[in-house]
DNA sequence: TATTATACCGAACTGATGTTCTTTGTCAAT
DNA sequence: ATTGACAAAGAACATCAGTTCGGTATAATA
């Protein structure tokens, strides 16, 4: 990424950076008005063209002749994230040990959890919910207690990938890797240390899939 | 959380989705007359009546009497995330195995990452960074292949949480849970089936703390 | 049919907002 | 001192944008 080629001043600096705070706090971009009492300038015309300047720089970028059209670069933008409803929690009971959120808990969440975008993939947004792990019953999936994973539902199956497995005769549902073989399923837990099993497609349903783990410290 | 109190027509959720739409496409929210426009409706008092039902429905928020005030409740806002710069890879060889980075790699990364802002706590945006995990080398800090590891300088030192820490007389930096006891330090990998040791406090520095670990699937 | 209430339209209004332009101030070279 | 180049201030302007309000259409009620 190249670097601002024009140095800036320590007003515009500060200008940038009263921008900056407008936005995280209001979440909206600030008139140039807001910009002028904020960041002390003295006049219109100034902040007018320390906007080209910043703008030569790279700093920002603004939409002209269009009411709060300034945007600084470095922040990330709205639609760069989602957020996901918070459903439950992973323990490691089998008949609970991944839940299945109903329709209500889809809507009316606990907690709302934002995720970059970026995670998530192409996945829609009605599809996609969260799960607190509990315990470390999941830890041969390199879950640990505390973490956050985020579930998809109406996946698109692929090979290998992180799935909740309901295993109807063990009636107990876990997180494994997944590859179909035939008419067989074999889980591979994701330690490495642990050795993979098989089981019969019929007995087993895959109920959702992992689409990202977040683990707060 | 309160349910709607109202149920809201059509055309009002098509207005809704327009705004939604708006905002995630241009980063910023729509004027009246836009959505007059874009959701196709036939008058801007209309617009302001609809407005009016889908805040008391508990769908939007906005500010009066403001050019761009209305924002989707639903949408994350710019300040509830942070973007952090890719610096690097943590691969299993000790000289680099975690690395620090320079000035030059904070302010100019190959990439950055959007990371929910209440992931990282209080930490100041420029003492975080963001590194990728390569091989299994970390998985007995419960760290997997292409884990992004966000990490934190000037940390407070705090017993029990993940750092990075530098074994000079091994030559080698890992990701260990530490607790200080007296002049030792106890390092237990993160996986409760490998057994924790000692090492003295001299020949161990705590380069930096891990804030939080994102797996994408 | 007459009455009333409600939803809706469209224009006008008022303040907000980006742009432009003239004037003023500063500083260096002549 | 004079001039020219440049930066800066402040007013004026044109458009943008949220609000208001009188009027019309529609539907329900008596």
């Amino acid at each position: 990424m190249a670097r601002p080629t024009q140095r800036i001043t320590e007003s515009q600096q500060a200008m940038l950076s009263y921008i900056q705070d407008y936005i995280l706090t209001n979440g909206r971009p600030p008139t140039f008005r807001d910009i002028q009492r904020g960041a002390n300038i003295s006049s219109l015309s100034m902040v007018s063209h320390y906007l080209d300047i910043l703008r030569e720089a790279g700093e920002i970028e603004f939409n002209e002749s269009s009411s709060r059209g300034v945007w600084v670069k470095s922040l990330p933008k709205p639609g760069d994230f989602v957020r996901v409803p918070m459903c439950g929690v992973i323990t490691c009971d089998g008949e609970h040990g991944v839940p299945t959120p109903d329709a209500d808990a889809l809507r009316n969440p606990e907690d709302w959890i934002p995720v970059a975008r970026s995670l998530v993939g192409n996945a829609k947004l009605e599809d996609l919910y969260a799960l607190r792990a509990r315990g470390d019953s999941m830890i041969d999936a390199m879950i640990n207690d505390g973490d956050l994973v985020i579930m998809r539902r109406n996946f698109d199956y692929k090979d290998g990938g992180l799935y909740a497995v309901m295993l109807s005769d063990r009636n107990e549902t876990t997180l494994k890797r997944v590859f179909k073989d035939g008419k067989k399923f074999k889980l591979k837990p994701e330690n490495p240390r642990l050795e993979p099993f098989w089981v019969d497609a019929r007995s087993a349903q895959l109920q959702g899939r992992v689409v990202c783990v977040v683990r707060a410290m």
